[in-house]
DNA sequence: GGAGCGTCTTCTGTATACAAACAACGACGA
DNA sequence: TCGTCGTTGTTTGTATACAGAAGACGCTCC
């Protein structure tokens, strides 16, 4: 693999996972020297990184880690929901229908396997990627795609930072379920409703878990101050 | 500027206005010859091109000018209906009344800047970029932004494969009024129709386009073959 | 004491040299 | 005559050196 890629994923990793944070000066000599390879590779992985979205040049300084914070999530799902629908609804015009059918039987018998141990939800995730890889596959819209990647990056970043619970999870496994089953049935117009309220009600979770974030740092932080 | 941001822009340039076809192998060494600039730089822009997706990396040999026929118009078009009604609900939520007032009344006085000469085309054009300038900042999302300004790359490429007459032009501008007119009034399901009735027009008349090329490329090329 | 200017340091942007990999072409053997 | 292996040539990937620019720090003058 060239050393380029690897940078790139090293650093990508870094930034979603918040060992980075937003506002982090990304120096050249520094981080090619923390990863071991000289300035060019590493400038390209800044490129890469750089359009994506997820760094952003600073004028005199270098590039930074861009900044995402919950305050922006109302947007990210705007555009979120706007592309899923989209895709959910391309996808039920041409399903491969057992795929959609294996897979809302797994959604459908994912909440024992949510339930085992929290360890496991991991798994609940890679199953959520596939339910995404089906429906990309099945719209086969390229351009659909590119815009899906980019959005999913973003998105990854900001589930940091608030980690579904059991219940929540519980819920969204019946929701993929019903977004897998309408397109196995080729039903657009339910693939679409379906899509929404699966979107509307992960919106709804992330904005409530910000209110009771906010509300345990001012607990935590006020009398400090 | 930078030497990387000037072979960035000549390329993108050269891609847009078909001076490179698809398919033509960018060797970086030749590209870099051509644009009186090193490797270094040359490659920081073909990165920046192949994110945008108007290159592709070729497993043995370098990267290629991408594929983009009028055979992927809908799937473009599905994308673009999908954001630019997104954008459009977005704005018709805290448009600037003035700017959208006036954005109407100059698509109302377009038709007559249209047929004084075919030259002036150019400036129909601006104005529409004018318009979705207009609504991306009202619409005021970042994610929104980055999704649309790589479709609007790859719509401009196929763009110059059906030149637009003054007929569709005239209509454009009419449907382009409208769409300024619905946002102006803080119409937000209007604005979501008329962006739909606009683009579902743009996108027929460019497979009329199509069918036409191709009956008379079929004339053309069959006495020859 | 504060503001402005100059110098110094450090960073990015660019060029170039080197190595590794891949493809094409030719020769040899079956 | 066809297939395979080796060689050669070109290409990309990487490292490094150099130059230019921008910021920081300190000094001096008001």
């Amino acid at each position: 693999m060239r050393a380029s890629d690897r940078a790139y994923q090293a650093l990508r990793a870094d930034i979603i996972e918040w060992r980075l944070g937003p506002g982090t000066v990304l120096g050249e000599v520094e981080q090619s020297a923390r990863l071991g390879i000289s300035r060019t590779p590493l400038r390209e992985a800044l490129s890469r990184l750089t359009a994506e979205g997820l760094t952003a040049p600073q004028p005199g300084r270098g590039v930074i880690v861009s900044e995402v914070t919950l305050e922006k999530i109302t947007g990210l799902f705007d555009v979120r929901i706007s592309l899923d629908c989209t895709a959910a609804a391309l996808a039920a015009a041409h399903p491969d229908q057992r795929t959609f059918q294996q897979l809302t039987r797994r959604f459908e018998s994912a909440s024992s396997l949510i339930r085992e141990s929290d360890g496991c939800q991991h798994e609940y995730y890679e199953l959520v990627a596939e339910l995404d890889a089906a429906i990309d596959e099945a719209a086969a819209n390229p351009y659909l795609l590119q815009a899906q990647r980019q959005l999913r990056t973003h998105l990854s970043r900001v589930r940091r930072l608030a980690q579904d619970d059991v219940a929540r999870l519980t819920a969204s496994a019946a929701e993929h379920a019903q977004i897998a089953r309408s397109i196995a049935q080729a039903n657009a117009d339910l693939a679409v409703a379906s899509t929404k309220v699966h979107l509307h009600n992960s919106l709804q979770y992330l904005l409530a878990a910000r209110a009771n974030s906010n509300a345990r740092i001012t607990r935590e932080e006020v009398p400090n101050g």
